[in-house]
DNA sequence: GTGAAAGCGCTAACAT
DNA sequence: ATGTTAGCGCTTTCAC
């Protein structure tokens, strides 16, 4: 006899009903029967409280539902707006996320790799630390699809499906309306260059000068990473080494944050002693006055696609893996004015 | 035969070693053998790339090492200073998590309690929505493991764990160090009061000012919503109401950062025009001069003894669940200062 | 439309 | 120390 804590099973429905578990297996999966046994069948699941047992499902279907989620860093508003959408989409078509934190550890992050195979992931998503995606063979290898998160990986074109930010293209836009403004003296804070993201962001801004006749000074780049106390300490540190610099362009949201609260600490104001251009509207940008000039990347729109393309590779193993680039847009604030020497003229 | 893409099963190994599949399980799973088959094992496993099928050891053992985790809003650091701890010391012990976002829904968050369940998950860890609890009936029921994280919820004692805060007597303190430097129009920014911690600040907050016979002004206080906007704007409705308020309190971190923020577009000085005491040390605290006096959670202390206590909730199912209060801390900075009027004196 | 039976990969008696 | 065997709950032929 079935104690009282264990959970009912298709068995148990079969003998209530008097039907056989095949036929109830089949109605649970969609067939069509008798209306009669229908009937019968709801009120045994009611009566007895049956849900399936996913697991064994998932044992004999050879797929767990599950898609393992790789990330540096969960204390990060920019992963976690990924995240939310990523999951919340995942959720309506009934999958669920493994997310493991690598903490910024290549070695974490491959070990990781091992971890959610053994869990009998269906797909990964990563965000990878390693730059040559090394630790992703193990998962192409048992034909798990594997999804590269807003960084480039060169050399699986073909075998991993990457979403994308163009970041060169929205940092030269950036640049390219500091110059439009008078800007030639532009402070530039930067992540670790390891990370193709804020190479490809630096080649923005060498991109914007080089296209306007600027040299570019390499006292103006601040090399950073990505932390509200590295935006605090380059945009002191810029200025110190640059008195001449009217407009700073730090490039993610809590160099953003550190690099303003830095100014608004020497009373620099902007845009009038300094014309400052943000990186992600998020928490900040809603309520600084001036309303901040800001880099909008589509962090909603990023975790929507990697959802559908994880989900495309579930359902149809033919699907070939491609790499699609998103657009961040410029949001127009009025931190952004006049350089001071122009103004003079 | 086994296709290529197919892994290999304990079955292959048996057949590549001429051993049993019990043999061979017993082996994987810390028993002893002979030297001579451990060898032949071990080169089978590298040979044919074998791993466990978790999928199927779970379900013969009927348990997943999945703990599923509900919380309000993924997009939020003092949550996933939490989860990050949590995530860790989990899968040290081989457990790993399933976060689901309820987005602050109680309705949705009673149907991931449902989804949860389905997914065989081992325990469930819930920041609650619904204050009653109600939602959790479903897993008590079946006998999974509840941990209820920093919200209190009534009715439920011995039934699920509980990992609180102090917050009533870490408020106290707060209010209490300010009153000590003669403050007496103290501004409290608080969030939502149909969250126990809330109610909790709140209630420490009057007690502090009961103790030292200061009638509570209502005016003073600011009933908000925990994001950095609720937090800018409930400063300057502060300041509007109360010219006299030489002292303001948010009680979290994106108040915090919010209610900082309108005090540096407005050029009052802290704590020359205004003691501050902040909420939660985290970025914003770390690089703002002079360094904020700060409540500081034990965040990284929440994760810890949450995966603790669950995991020894599923280690002997017969240890009764207890309910463990934290003391948060006062980070000393020197962003409290004497109020103008007494200095006058 | 419904049922009988096999089997997914593993573990745990029980036997040797 | 090792092998035999049964069976977890489900889906899926293949009959009828």
């Amino acid at each position: 006899m079935r104690s009282i804590t264990m959970p009912a099973t298709l068995k148990d429905i079969a003998k209530e009903t008097g039907l056989s578990t095949a036929t109830i297996s089949k109605y649970l999966n969609g067939a069509k029967l008798r209306e009669k046994n229908r009937i019968a069948i709801e009120q045994a699941i009611r009566k007895l409280d049956y849900t399936v047992n996913e697991y064994a499902r998932g044992f004999k279907l050879n797929r767990s539902h599950i898609i393992g989620v790789i990330i540096p860093d969960l204390n990060n508003l920019f992963i976690t707006n990924i995240l939310v959408q990523m999951e919340t989409l995942l959720r309506e078509h009934d999958y669920s996320i493994m997310i493991c934190d690598c903490h910024t550890d290549a070695a974490l992050e491959r070990e990781l790799i091992h971890f959610l195979l053994g869990r009998m992931v269906d797909g990964i998503i990563n965000m990878p630390v390693c730059a040559t995606g090394e630790h992703l063979k193990p998962a192409l290898s048992k034909k798990v699809p594997v999804l590269v998160l807003d960084r480039m990986i060169s050399g699986l074109e073909g075998q991993i499906d990457n979403i994308l930010i163009d970041n060169a293209s929205i940092a030269r836009r950036a640049v390219q309306s500091l110059i439009d403004q008078g800007h030639r003296q532009i402070g530039l804070i930067i992540g670790p260059t390891d990370y193709s993201t804020s190479r490809e962001r630096l080649e923005g801004y060498r991109q914007a000068l080089a296209s306007s006749g600027i040299t570019v000074n390499d006292s103006l780049i601040a090399y950073s990473d990505f932390t509200v106390e590295g935006g605090y300490e380059s945009l002191c540190h810029l200025l110190k080494c640059n008195p001449n610099m009217t407009a700073v362009f730090p490039t993610n949201y809590d160099m953003t944050l550190g690099s303003f609260i830095a100014l608004k600490e020497q009373n620099i104001r902007i845009p009038d002693d300094m014309s400052f251009i943000g990186f992600d509207d998020m928490g900040l940008s809603r309520v600084t006055h001036p309303p901040l000039t800001i880099v909008a990347q589509p962090l909603e729109q990023l975790g929507i696609y990697a959802a559908r393309r994880i989900l495309s590779r579930l359902e149809d193993p033919d699907e070939v893996p491609i790499s699609i680039t998103l657009s961040a847009s410029l949001k127009i604030g009025t931190s952004v004015g006049v350089p001071r020497h122009v103004e003079d003229e």
